[in-house]
DNA sequence: AGCACGCCGACT
DNA sequence: GTCGGCGTGCTC
């Protein structure tokens, strides 16, 4: 008989993602199979013909002369209704193939595998696994009244939640409880936790693995693109054949097959880590609404500064809210001693250093030094964000103005002093440092700007001889993506820094996020003004999120807590966004921003879409977009609707024709960051003030897109709901 | 996309 | 005389 196969054909193949394939038997919906593919064998999903991309002509060949499949993956269950539904809205919603999607959400070793080798895991799984200790039976430490009005209410009501909670209010424990009451409401019941990275929070997956060891061994994986591959396949089965009671994961883990799913947790909902930025962009926080919305479960969306989409769909529901907005203001004590509960620790006190009053070409401000001298002697530690790592962002000539651009990208390359590198950070171009300017041949070519390593450098200088509390020099460390980049190295200096080895930790963004060091009381922002001045307007947002964030490193120790202090150099001291931080007003700041957007028409007022272009000289890239475009007015203006006698061909211009005026289309520009490793690439955005009328339109305009050629062009994709722009 | 087939330049 | 460049074209 004949089945349809879903195979991962991408969204531009001249081919249809549903093929047709002959096979013995019926089989259910969902379930895996491989089939062939010209000389290739692929994995595919039985699937529904009626999903099938009607816009081309269809021409199904006699079942007898269709290709067989070539083997089941009976094995294991088919994949749920559910779970189809999810990658299909996603594949809709997301302008991308059906098939691409769907292939793509599963664990590449499931490609590799054959049926009987497939069945032999599934045997090594279902293998006793010692049960670890049972001590930890529904523990239940001390809660905030914040803490236990959340959990009520999230137990209580079936609702997208957002988690408003300070950091340090104990948002983990909440989400643990509200595991727990889930978990056993129902013996099959299943959870899925998200956070941005989660190698950096391998504490996370201890927490949960200790807090429910009487689920058994298994109960907790995680599933994130750190893990080998064996090891996504082995947690992936797990969640898909039940056995998991608990998915830890990152944004990937959106997708796994969870057939009891009964609440999911996206933490730090902000991050912009939840959306993908290549392949099929979606955004794991929104399918994860879409999701729970679908199985009419609750999710909780946990943050100390939420987006501001979170921010204004959580409004009072009178006024239109769709989320119930849990507030957890107040700081726990010290969680080390369970039994005395503090409550009420005090924030960091935020420390403005106004560099118009420094020494002209300051990067340590003179106050700052002291304060972290002071610190040292008393045995506390300091933590400086700067994010920028090498030694100077760009070199430069004094003579003729030279600077070391990249000859592959629209860029500098970065002075690196340790090995004597300029490199581009886009590209990876790497080469040794010039002895004198390429340009003019001046021996006097200096470093602009400061990174990491100068930082370093100029701290060791001016801790020299100075004595920590025991006796011994201050011990400095800097963590960015080059100190680190052996494996095992970020761990090795992590610890340290817990075990109190180190004073100062100089890193970027890297060590903003989820480390729990209880010794830090000061940490400063070196050099954050730059997204003040940012094209992209949601940098401010950002910007706080991060100060704020890497703010909650200090004073975790509810002994330290007052002394903990948070400290700013900055040229605008009296930026609106500096005084929101002093407060710990997030609120204030974001009902602000909100007000401007709506202003402004931007988002979450607006609903907007990026189409991309990436070609061998801008000109390709640009009119490639321009003639997209223009294929739209070409077929509103060239026939009435109904005059075609494809039915699909009318529906699509019907959409065109219906929504085409509530939509904006911008000109082709060059994206901001024009050429990376010489691809030119160039944007369009389009907008509109309806989300349902942007997704009609995209997807009426798409196959129209396909149509287009335009000599040296290398690829378009639309980004959806695009973060920066 | 992958992977074939297919026709032109510098190497054992 | 072969290896390999990437230009079209096809995949149930």
């Amino acid at each position: 008989m004949r089945l349809t196969i879903l195979v991962p054909t991408p969204h531009y193949a001249d081919i249809d993602c549903l093929l047709h394939y002959q096979s013995n038997s019926a089989l259910p919906y969902g379930t895996l199979v491989r089939v062939p593919l010209g000389s290739r064998e692929l994995l595919g999903i039985v699937w529904n013909d009626l999903d099938a991309r009607t816009t081309h002509e269809r021409v199904i060949p006699d079942e007898a002369s269709l290709k067989p499949i070539i083997e089941v993956f009976d094995s294991i269950p088919a994949l749920n209704d559910h779970w189809r539904e999810l990658v299909k809205f996603c594949a809709n919603y997301y302008q991308r193939s059906l098939g691409e999607t769907a292939l793509n959400s599963l664990p590449a070793s499931l490609k590799k595998l054959t049926s009987p080798q497939l069945k032999k895991r599934i045997k090594i799984l279902d293998k006793p696994v010692l049960n670890s200790s049972q001590k930890n039976e529904t523990y239940a430490p001390k809660l905030t009244d914040e803490q236990v009005h959340a959990i009520s209410a999230i137990t209580s009501q079936t609702r997208p939640y957002l988690l408003f909670g300070a950091t340090g209010s104990g948002k983990t424990e909440v989400y643990m409880q509200c595991v727990a009451h889930f978990l056993s409401q129902n013996i099959h019941a299943q959870a899925l936790i998200m956070v941005p990275e989660i190698n950096l929070t391998p504490q996370l997956k201890d927490r949960f693995s200790e807090r429910f060891s009487h689920w058994g061994a298994q109960a907790v994986v995680s599933l994130h693109s750190g893990m080998t591959d064996p090891q996504r396949l082995s947690s992936w089965l797990l969640a898909h054949r039940g056995t998991a009671r608990i998915v830890l994961g990152t944004r990937l883990s959106i997708f796994a097959s969870l057939p009891n799913l009964a609440l999911i947790v996206v933490d730090e909902e902000h991050d912009t880590s939840y959306k993908s930025d290549s392949g099929v962009r979606y955004s794991a926080r929104d399918l994860a609404v879409y999701r729970s919305h679908k199985l009419n479960i609750s999710v909780i969306l946990g943050s100390a500064t939420p987006s501001l989409e979170s921010w204004h769909h959580s409004r009072p529901k009178s006024d239109g809210g769709r989320y119930i907005r849990l507030s957890m203001l107040h700081r726990v004590g010290n969680k080390e001693d369970s039994n005395v509960t503090t409550f009420g620790s005090q924030f960091p006190k935020l420390c403005l250093v106004d560099m118009n009053h420094q020494p002209r070409n300051t990067i340590l401000s003179q106050p700052l030094l002291t304060a972290i001298k002071e610190r040292i002697a008393c045995g506390e530690q300091s933590l400086l964000l700067l994010n920028q790592r090498g030694y100077a962002p760009v070199l430069f000539c004094s003579d003729c103005g030279w600077k070391s651009d990249c000859t592959n990208c629209s860029a500098y390359r970065v002075f690196h002093q340790l090995d004597r590198t300029l490199r581009c950070h886009h590209c990876g171009l790497t080469q040794p440092v010039p002895r004198a300017c390429p340009s003019c041949g001046n021996l006097d070519i200096r470093p602009m700007g400061q990174g990491t390593e100068r930082l370093e450098e100029l701290l060791t200088e001016a801790l020299l001889g100075h004595e920590r509390k025991n006796g011994g020099c201050a011990r400095i460390v800097r963590i960015d993506a080059d100190s680190t980049r052996h494996k095992g190295t970020l761990e090795q200096m992590l610890s340290s820094v817990y075990h109190g080895e180190v004073d100062v930790l100089i890193g970027t963004q890297m060590i903003a996020k989820g480390h729990d060091f209880r010794s830090i009381t000061l940490v400063a922002a070196i050099n954050p003004d730059g997204a003040l001045y940012s094209c992209d307007y949601r940098a401010s947002e950002r910007l706080f999120s991060l100060l704020l964030q890497v703010s909650g490193r200090a004073g975790r120790d509810a002994q330290l807590a007052h002394r903990a202090q948070m400290w700013v150099q900055t040229w605008q001291p009296t930026h609106p966004l500096y005084s929101a931080l002093k407060d710990h007003d997030y609120q204030k700041f974001a009902d602000q921003l909100l007000i401007d957007r709506q202003v402004a028409g931007l988002t979450p007022f607006s609903s907007q879409a990026l189409m991309r272009a990436e070609g061998k000289t801008q000109e390709a890239a640009q009119s490639f977009l321009l003639r997209a475009s223009q294929a739209i007015d070409a077929v509103i203006s060239a026939s009435e609707p109904n005059a075609s006698k494809h039915l699909e061909e009318n529906i699509r211009k019907s959409a065109l024709f219906r929504y085409r005026s509530y939509i904006t289309i911008s000109s082709p520009i060059p994206m901001f960051m024009q050429r990376v490793a010489n691809v030119e690439r160039a944007q369009m955005l389009i907008e509109s003030s309806s989300r349902v009328a942007l997704q009609g339109f995209l997807a009426a305009w798409q196959p129209l897109i396909f149509q287009q050629k335009q000599k040296g062009l290398i690829r378009w994709f639309i980004d959806v709901d695009p973060l920066s722009i």
